[in-house]
RNA sequence: UCCCUGAUAGCUCAGUUGGUAGAGCAAGCGGCUGUUAACCGCUGGGUCGUAGGUUCGAGUCCUACUCGGGGAG
């Protein structure tokens, strides 16, 4: 396994804990900090696989939970694994249907063993273990695998966390014992509530179980961000410095430059795909929300020099595509948010690179919190 | 010429036995963090066709008129 996934680190900033890495999978390399896109039941949602690649991502994610209920594990191996049905040929990590135990916690029920759902989609029971949630994930053929993990919402009493972080250590090395496979590496996820010192121990028993890769899990989910950077800060310390540190389902793009200060490397959220459909545009002025009717004869591109085929476009075409709800609206602002992300940290890794990321962190949150651009 | 029927928010329409009006859509704005989300929420907006009458009180009842739809001759 040590040979086939590895992580270099190519530079670490001396004024934070920012850190420039390749981490090597056998479909390819990521360089970190890295965003990766969600593509939860094999696809971006509204994005071809060569405008994905074109916006510069490299891994993306699919989910264990959606696609073993539809359109199951079986066919998606008979098809070839994930990535031939999905025509991605790029590194791949699959998310183990933690987060699904918790978003959709109304119809599942936890206990040691694992969690019984409902399915979301037609009501039948799924069953889904540890041992169950890594079979899934090696019958998908993802490149990375994560542990399942118990995450609760925030903010939540010491004890139901505690209790929950335990047991997320013993699935933890439950499908470390599970995992079959060399070829898919498998990554631990930290969990702990806003517990500075529950998050130390999760981290240190984990490393104690030497995973190639380790998340932090379990946060945006309810706290504000101020305390999100300070669990970030209580765990980090307590991983391995030579293995790759993604932070789960994170975020705005304020959250992303936060992590990379804080010594993060790997990066996922729905964000930029999400809100792209629901019509506002990341931009390093803030938000655009093209539905505006400050837009409506706006013949600017959301953003200047922005190589993406949304902006080839005016803001006043764009806005009439949502209004219209033309499917080529979402498509669009998507594409252009997941170029917007790319090319953040794109910037963030040149910047680590040479040694001037605080600086760069600096301007881009100035830039952001003035919130408008020069008016036109 | 007569009979019937309709006229309520920008649009399509609800409005119980008379107690000064609602919905959907549209519009404006906001939210979205390991996707149950091309989704969800909030807000604005109407001298109830016009003029009279009955009544303590009329979008609701009566009369006339205007405009639209249908029918008879």
């Amino acid at each position: 396994m040590t040979s086939l996934f590895t992580f270099d680190l190519l530079r670490c900033s001396d004024a934070s804990s920012a850190r420039r890495g390749v981490f090597s999978t056998p479909r390819g390399t990521v360089q970190t900090p890295a965003f990766m896109p969600v593509g939860t039941l094999g696809t971006v949602k509204g994005v071809e696989i060569e405008t994905l690649r074109a916006s510069g991502a490299e891994m993306i994610l699919g989910n264990t939970y959606h696609l073993s209920l539809r359109p199951g594990e079986e066919t998606v191996a008979a098809l070839g694994g994930l990535h031939a049905f999905s025509g991605w040929e790029g590194p791949i990590l699959t998310d183990s249907g933690g987060f699904q135990i918790f978003s959709l916690a109304k119809m599942a029920k936890i206990d040691e063993r694992g969690a019984v759902f409902r399915s979301h989609i037609d009501g039948r029971i799924v069953d889904l273990t540890p041992e169950r949630s890594i079979a899934i994930q090696e019958k998908l053929g993802s490149d990375i695998a994560m542990v399942l993990d118990h995450v609760v919402g925030l903010p939540c009493e010491r004890g139901r966390i505690e209790e929950a972080m335990y047991r997320s250590i013993r699935w933890a090395k439950r499908c470390q014992d599970a995992a079959r496979n060399p070829k898919q590496a498998l990554f631990a996820i930290v969990q702990g509530g806003l517990e500075p010192d529950l998050r130390r121990i999760c981290a240190e028993e984990l490393t104690a179980l030497d995973f190639p890769g380790y998340a932090i899990g379990g946060l945006s989910v309810g706290e504000p961000p101020e305390q999100m950077y300070e669990m970030i800060e209580a765990t980090v310390p307590h991983l391995p410095a030579e293995k790759p540190r993604y932070l789960m389902g994170v975020g705005k793009p304020e959250d992303i430059l936060n992590g990379i200060l804080r010594g993060i490397d790997l990066f996922d959220c729905v964000m930029p795909t999400r809100n792209g459909r629901n019509a506002m545009g990341f931009s390093d002025h803030g938000p655009i929300r093209i539905r505006n009717a400050k837009y409506e004869r706006d013949s600017r591109p959301l953003e200047d020099d922005c190589p993406c085929p949304g902006c080839k476009r005016s803001r006043g075409y764009l806005r009439h595509l949502f209004l219209a709800k033309e499917m080529l609206g979402p498509m669009l602002l998507a594409i252009h948010n997941l170029t917007y992300y790319q090319r953040l940290v794109a910037r963030a890794r040149k910047a680590i690179e040479h040694g001037t990321f605080e600086r760069f962190y600096r301007e881009r949150l100035d830039g952001w919190s003035r919130g408008h651009e020069p008016a036109v």
